[in-house]
DNA sequence: AGCAACGCCTGATAGC
DNA sequence: TGCTATCAGGCGTTGC
């Protein structure tokens, strides 16, 4: 599933590419994942622009675009953008292809959670959950102290805190369990609960895993792949997430999965102690 | 405030 | 080329 560093990967990789093609045509073959405007007005307001900077907020990809419009894509689950030099065959379960002067942009998305939003810069409140986010955790304005105070009165399980998008924006549920087990957290302690020490590992960890998930290209589970259509390499360096059973790097005992937040969690029990005295 | 359940989806997998 | 139930989860919504 596409986090914060598979979506930089994507936007880092699509960047140079798009930057300044224009779109020729545009094909919706899915209207559900169109969920602004209407998907004639979507077809029909995209054909002819030209393709600025791209960017990211969150797990949100931004096509900036020539009038001030802005394609917003969030690829959920199973989601995929990906630039094919020939315009030719499309795979399965793609949704929605733009036709470049060069080449095409498709939307590929298994399960059809991920959706697009042609917006101007006046309407980002009508993508949800987008004016809604909270922090970028890899820029500066995310400080030690700020994530103390996000932190401060909080009796919420840490794991929950984490995946909140609302409070800092882009992690997701790999790279939430392989931060928790850096730092050494157990996943359901509550945030509030933290000691100072445990509140700055998590801070290091969260950065440190986020820096190094984009070092990597990336996680490739099963769906994620770049703007190019190759796998991400993190998934190599996975210490806890899709390892039950498997010994900890650390210690060598099993890691153990459970259900936390209500997603599947993995953690070391030795490692990240439900209540360490 | 916090949390669980639900809906949205399809492919992989386990059980029979 | 077996069939069916279950599970995976981002995130908005709803209800306790």
């Amino acid at each position: 599933m596409p986090e914060l560093p598979e979506v930089e990967t994507i936007v880092r990789g699509l960047g140079p590419i798009l930057k300044g093609r224009a779109i020729r045509r545009v094909h919706v073959l899915q209207e559900n994942v169109v969920a602004y405007p209407s998907p004639e007005d979507f077809r029909r307001e995209l054909t002819g622009r030209r393709i600025g900077r791209l960017s990211r907020r969150g797990k949100y990809i931004l096509l900036h675009l020539s009038g001030g419009l802005i394609l917003t894509i969030h690829l959920r689950m199973t989601g995929q953008l990906v630039y094919q030099p020939e315009a030719g065959s499309l795979p399965k379960h793609t949704h929605v292809a733009l036709e470049l002067d060069s080449g095409l942009l498709r939307f590929t998305d298994t399960r059809r959670f991920g959706r697009l939003w042609l917006i101007s810069e006046a309407e980002t409140d009508k993508v949800s959950g987008l004016s809604a986010l909270g922090v970028e955790p890899l820029n500066k304005e995310f400080t030690e102290d700020s994530f103390k105070e996000l932190l401060r009165g909080r009796r919420g399980r840490i794991k929950s805190l984490l995946l909140d998008q609302h409070l800092i924006a882009g992690l997701g549920n790999i790279y939430t369990d392989e931060a928790l087990h850096r730092a050494g957290i157990h996943p359901a302690r509550s945030a509030a609960d933290l000691s100072a020490r445990e509140t700055r590992a998590l801070y290091q960890a969260v950065r440190e895993i986020l820096t190094e998930g984009i070092a990597h290209g990336g996680t490739s589970i099963r769906d994620y792949v770049d703007a190019a259509g190759e796998e991400g390499h993190f998934q190599k360096k996975l210490r806890v997430y899709g390892r039950g059973g498997k010994p900890c790097a650390r210690c060598g005992r099993p890691i153990t999965r459970t259900v936390c937040a209500g997603r599947g969690t993995y953690y070391c029990p030795h490692c990240q102690k439900q209540d360490p005295s």
